[in-house]
RNA sequence: GGCCCCUUAGUUCAAUGGAUAGAACGUAGGUUUCCGGUACCUAAGAUACAGGUUCGAUUCCUGUAGGGGCUACCA
């Protein structure tokens, strides 16, 4: 296998030895700006002090060694400090027939296996716009390491119990009248998401009433009868009583029955779900396993903590007095039986930005327990986002639902699209596979391109844009490639690809350029856990044909 | 208070420590024309501030200012 840059960085360093006496350890070669000549750049600057010469000088010198001394360099190009490398043309042909058969846009197996969480909802709400960063991230990201060769298992926490849990279902026994989505028309988890709406309403008015009736604010919010009652049925719920559970099951499924309907649209899927009802019970036992080894210590009062202050963070609790669970106590159990199930060789968290500590926690006490998954753990922490209001809250009623949003994303395509007039001829179906295609493209676009780890702002009242930095404009592009291609082929026109490619040679070469710089940029995305990379690079690519095309002017324009 | 993250054109976003800091939207001017829209061309416009490291800093380090988050026996 013919490897460019190894044989041009071995050369490289004998000129420099021969040359200039400098023994360098390692060349490194950056690609070309487009704007210059060649395929490889070399910075001389590094070297000025040691060879005592002008930048351009050891370039130009350097340059002449190397087009003299290998067989794979055409010609260079000197600009102030950097040397310019153009390769010969018979180069890339051999590094087409090595690729021949093998033109496959994933990346060869990395042979580790990835486990990546996402989504993780609560079975108390809908879904809303945070959730829909998280869900695009998650996914993208797991297409992205199965292309940069990892072997990928998608897995979803559900966060199916606990106290905002039991408001919810509280709510609906003392107002539902046995309203079910059905009776209702509503989606499961709309409806339930309006009973913890419905709860808090309540809540408020009997804390308002207590301080009415004299009683301290502080006082007013821990006694309000109906979030004990809440706490009851949280106890009652962890004693298995049946009526309790019943309910339980009955609202969970209405739940899980609505975030499936939004995970077909939103066209993200899982390996595996886990339920955190499930799995916080293994995390108490980890708890003891824990206390045994002196990993954990417990207080009088029998709470269970760790000591955390030698690696820079706090105590933190892993167990309450009365013995039941915390938030982290189950992670700890989910982080076992992920790995029993799958033996990853990483493990990718997909969680907001708000639970940085949490997971910094949680990755040191897995190390003190010395568990086989304590290594490779990644908190994939991504930045929220926020609306020209300001914060989203759910309390306030301030959020954007996931729902409602990728239907007027669908239902803003296809005005758009209806407007040019550009479906004639379409199918009912083929129409509205085409809205949702263009609507969910924009939407998973637009959250994509931004930096994960940045917060980014949503303004829903300009939607967003299909033209631009749009993934609409993308999927226009490619629709129009396809296109294009498919008239020329029917008019027996050759296209060449790339601008100012004048022989097949060279349109190889630029595809394997093409091929290449893919999979940098798929690598520097997989490594960075960043799908932004890659949204930003197709964008590129989309202007770069669309300006191209745009010259050619036998054919007309399609649909996309 | 302590810890963590962020700050780039008017706005929303790019830029493995390298070449003239890129786009998009918006704005202005122009081509096109019954008018508007579409399309195309052109222009103006930015690294929060102060130091440091480096041949070279938007990028790394320190400090300042501004924004956000965490600091719950909530999840």
């Amino acid at each position: 296998m013919l490897d460019i840059q190894k044989e041009l960085s071995s050369v490289i360093k004998a000129g420099l030895k021969e040359l200039f006496s400098i023994s360098a350890e390692e060349v490194i070669l950056q690609e070309t700006k487009k704007e210059f000549e060649g395929q490889y750049t070399l910075v001389v600057f590094p070297y000025t002090k040691e060879a005592k010469m002008a930048p351009p000088l050891i370039a130009q010198q350097l340059g002449e060694y190397l087009v003299k001394n290998s067989s794979i360099v055409a010609g260079i190009q000197v600009v102030q400090g950097f040397l310019n490398i153009r390769l010969k043309d018979f180069v890339w042909l051999e590094i087409l027939k090595q690729l021949q058969g093998q033109l496959n846009f994933n990346l060869a197996s990395k042979g580790e296996k990835v486990l990546i969480e996402y989504s993780s909802p609560n079975t108390n709400k809908p879904l809303h716009l945070g959730h829909l960063r998280n869900n695009f991230l998650g996914y993208s990201i797991a297409q992205i390491m199965h292309a940069a060769g990892y072997e990928v298992v998608k897995t979803n926490l559900v966060n199916d119990r606990g106290i905002h849990i039991c408001k919810s279902m509280l709510a609906y026994q003392l107002f539902g009248n046995g309203e079910s989505p059905e009776s209702a028309q509503i989606k499961g988890d709309h409806l339930v998401g309006k009973y913890y709406v419905a709860f808090d309403k309540a809540y408020k008015a009997e804390i308002d009433e207590l301080i009415a009736s004299g009683l301290d604010p502080e006082k007013a919010k821990k006694e309000a009868p109906i979030l004990l009652k809440a706490q009851n049925m949280l106890l009652a719920w962890e004693n298995n009583e049946e009526e309790v559970v019943a309910l339980w099951n009955k609202m969970n499924d209405w739940v899980f029955d609505g975030f499936a309907k939004s995970y077909q649209v939103m066209g993200v899927n899982f390996d595996k779900t886990y339920r955190e009802s499930n799995t916080y019970l293994l995390g108490k036992e980890l708890v003891q396993e824990g206390l045994k080894s002196g990993v954990f210590y417990q207080k009088e009062d029998g709470s269970v903590w760790i000591d955390l202050t030698e690696e820079g963070l706090d105590q933190k609790l892993v167990l309450r007095k009365d013995g039941t669970s915390v938030y982290i106590t189950q992670d700890m159990g989910t982080a076992q039986l992920k790995y029993e199930d799958f033996k990853a060789n990483q493990s990718v968290y997909v969680v907001g930005n708000e639970q940085d500590y949490h997971f910094e926690v949680l990755f040191h006490i897995l190390k003190k327990l010395n568990k086989p998954f304590s290594t490779g753990n990644y908190h994939l922490s991504y930045g929220m986002v926020d609306l020209p209001s300001g914060k989203m809250k759910s309390r306030e009623g301030t959020v954007v639902d996931a729902d409602d949003l990728m239907s007027e994303m669908i239902e803003t395509a296809k005005e758009r699209t209806l407007d040019l007039g550009k479906i004639d001829g379409f199918t009912e179906k083929e129409s509205s596979e085409l809205f949702h295609d263009l609507g969910l493209g924009a939407l998973k676009y637009f959250l994509l391109k931004v930096d994960p780890k940045k917060r980014m702002l949503f303004n829903p009242e300009e939607s967003i844009d299909f033209q631009g930095n749009t993934g609409p404009f993308i999927q226009y592009t490619h629709a129009r490639i396809c296109s294009i291609q498919r008239k020329a082929m029917e008019k027996g026109i050759q296209i060449q690809p790339i601008e100012d490619m004048e022989t097949v040679e060279l349109s190889e070469q630029e595809l394997i350029y093409l091929l290449n710089e893919y999979r940098t940029k798929i690598d520097e995305s997989a490594k960075n856990f960043a799908p932004s990379v890659i949204a930003n690079y197709a964008y590129d690519l989309a202007k770069q044909f669309n300006k191209f095309y745009n010259e050619l002017s036998i054919l007309n324009e399609e649909e996309p």
